[in-house]
DNA sequence: GTGAAAGCGCTAACAG
DNA sequence: CTGTTAGCGCTTTCAC
């Protein structure tokens, strides 16, 4: 950066002492009205923009909240960003942000990279990271806010919903609808531990209930439009008989759905379909996707108001919903 | 934020100077194997974390690059973001985000505040700015790199395609196909600068081919599914002879391919169907949409890179890509 | 190869 | 209501 105006400029142009600018700024203290249109004059007069970093290092508060998430190209993400930066922008707060890509490792080196700019807050998704991440979460001094999954134990603020619920209510829809031979596709279960719940609950519901999961297809891979396709194409190729398959969210599932009707598969009659996450696009589709909404935005909402309050360390259920819609 | 251990007591445990301290942890300048080990020893014994804040003061330099984007829900900037993220991380850059949500006066806003962290460099979308922003941007002294478009005057680095081409490709591709009664479905234009001139070149290169757009409809909201689906139900409502439709985005283009497949439309017998940006949803499609395929997530990376470089003020097209699906 | 000292631009007590 | 005075934690000459 070249030369920029500095808040000696512009005490030294409007006449007064340097702690009277800061005051007229920050409007915070007393100052007279005339004091006050002098420095203003100045201030626009230089085109003057106070140096946060200047600020946060002299105040020890950095009006900075960091923010770590798998991934930016899956909605879920994006919408939590939204509704977190939406809330943050509102109160003067800036955001800085990383992507992990799903990786724990990633996770670790990013979190010790933001916490280096001693953010006042620290917003991750989930609960699982590693010992080293944890352990700076809890030493950094910053508040920590782990989103969008509820199901274990936070280090501070929790604000989410519960995967295995949504899960577990996945199972019993399908089960309370007649289907009996139940399949299901998802993606990378390693990475994306919250799809790995709503997994693991969902076939531990089946198992209960005495209709054990039929077959399962998986791929190594994030989850997209393209994976599901093709894995309900896989699925059905070795599991033809199956009546419902379940998805690990709703983009697989809108694969699922292509495929179908590429192969004139029809739904629910032939076979049912799942989702996760009540994205738009699956409410709009000619049938529109049985699936289970939940408050992303909400999430990254409220999980950005209480980061940077004064609230004691707590567990927020936003909950879930279930849309039935027309494939189940 | 609650006490962090600092360079003096690192400085202090080892028994060195602090300048030695630094020095070791930048790998900048001159110092014994002993000394260093003796500052390592130190640092993770204290689970010491460098104060960027206080470095970037020191150093006049800020290792932070902002990046403004008109929304996140639209898979195209979280591409965009995907692509800066990468390449800044790399080299150990943070980014700071802010949201527009498509408002020129909220991104003025946002660059004020953005430019009181002093980043290095700062990238926005877009070369359509308010004239105080564009005044900011100047004179920041940041490096600034506007995104995604090439049609117009650029502050500094411009990295992206051209929207106008586009939209003229889109049109001779139709015309090409013999189709002649053609439609436009699009989102609030206004606010999209972007798609508007997509809209624009696509609207002058059917004139100038002798067959003028036959009707539009547009909707002043975002681009979605649904806005695509409802727009093309009024679209044809209203002008029931249309041959082929050109979508302001493939959401728009899928919302308006589940209208068809719903109403049993054939597709592109009855009617063809033209998009923009070659989503992955949009190809895989059971008849991939034809489409525009953009190199989104290169623009972030390359912008990025460029953006924390010396290379000189220039614009680089990226190009992109006529996808020919089934739809059109 | 290493340390001392002088700031970076601002905020936060304090006096007045 | 306003100015003076110390720093915040680090980088960066500049001697040694």
């Amino acid at each position: 950066l070249i030369s920029a105006a500095t808040l000696a400029e512009v005490a030294e142009i409007a006449g007064v002492g340097q702690s009277t600018v800061s005051r007229v700024l920050r409007n915070h203290g007393s100052f007279s009205t005339s004091t006050r249109d002098k420095v203003l004059a100045a201030v626009s007069g230089l085109g003057y923009v106070p140096n946060r970093i200047a600020g946060s290092l002299a105040s020890a508060g950095s009006r900075l909240v960091a923010i770590v998430v798998p991934s930016l190209s899956n909605i879920v993400f994006a919408d939590l960003l939204t509704g977190a930066s939406n809330a943050l922008e509102q109160k003067g707060i800036q955001c800085v942000i990383g992507v992990t890509d799903y990786d724990a490792q990633r996770e670790e080196t990013l979190i010790a990279s933001m916490l280096a700019w001693r953010p006042a807050a620290i917003m991750v998704a989930g609960l699982e990271h590693t010992e080293p991440s944890l352990r700076m979460l809890r030493v950094s001094g910053a508040r920590v806010a782990e989103l969008l999954d509820i199901d274990g134990e936070g280090v501070d603020l929790v604000v989410g919903f519960s995967n295995r619920a949504a899960g577990a209510a996945s199972a019993q829809h399908l089960l309370s609808r007649g289907y009996r031979r139940i399949g299901y596709v998802g993606h990378d279960l390693e990475r994306d531990k919250r799809a790995g719940k709503r997994y693991a609950a969902f076939r531990d519901t089946l198992l209960e209930a005495g209709f054990p999961l039929s077959d399962l297809q998986t791929a190594p891979a994030g989850s997209s439009v393209e994976v599901g396709r093709v894995g309900l194409e896989a699925l059905l190729a070795r599991s033809p008989r199956l009546d419902a398959v379940y998805f690990s969210n709703d983009d697989m599932a809108i694969g699922g759905y292509f495929h179908c009707l590429s192969r004139d598969i029809s739904i629910p009659g032939e076979l049912a379909l799942f989702g996760y996450n009540g994205l738009n696009i699956a409410t709009v589709a000619p049938q529109p996707l049985t699936t289970i909404r939940t408050p992303r935005t909400l999430v990254g909402k409220v999980g950005a108001e209480l980061v940077i309050s004064a609230a004691p360390a707590q567990t927020i259920d936003l909950g879930f919903e279930l849309i039935v819609g027309a494939t189940a």
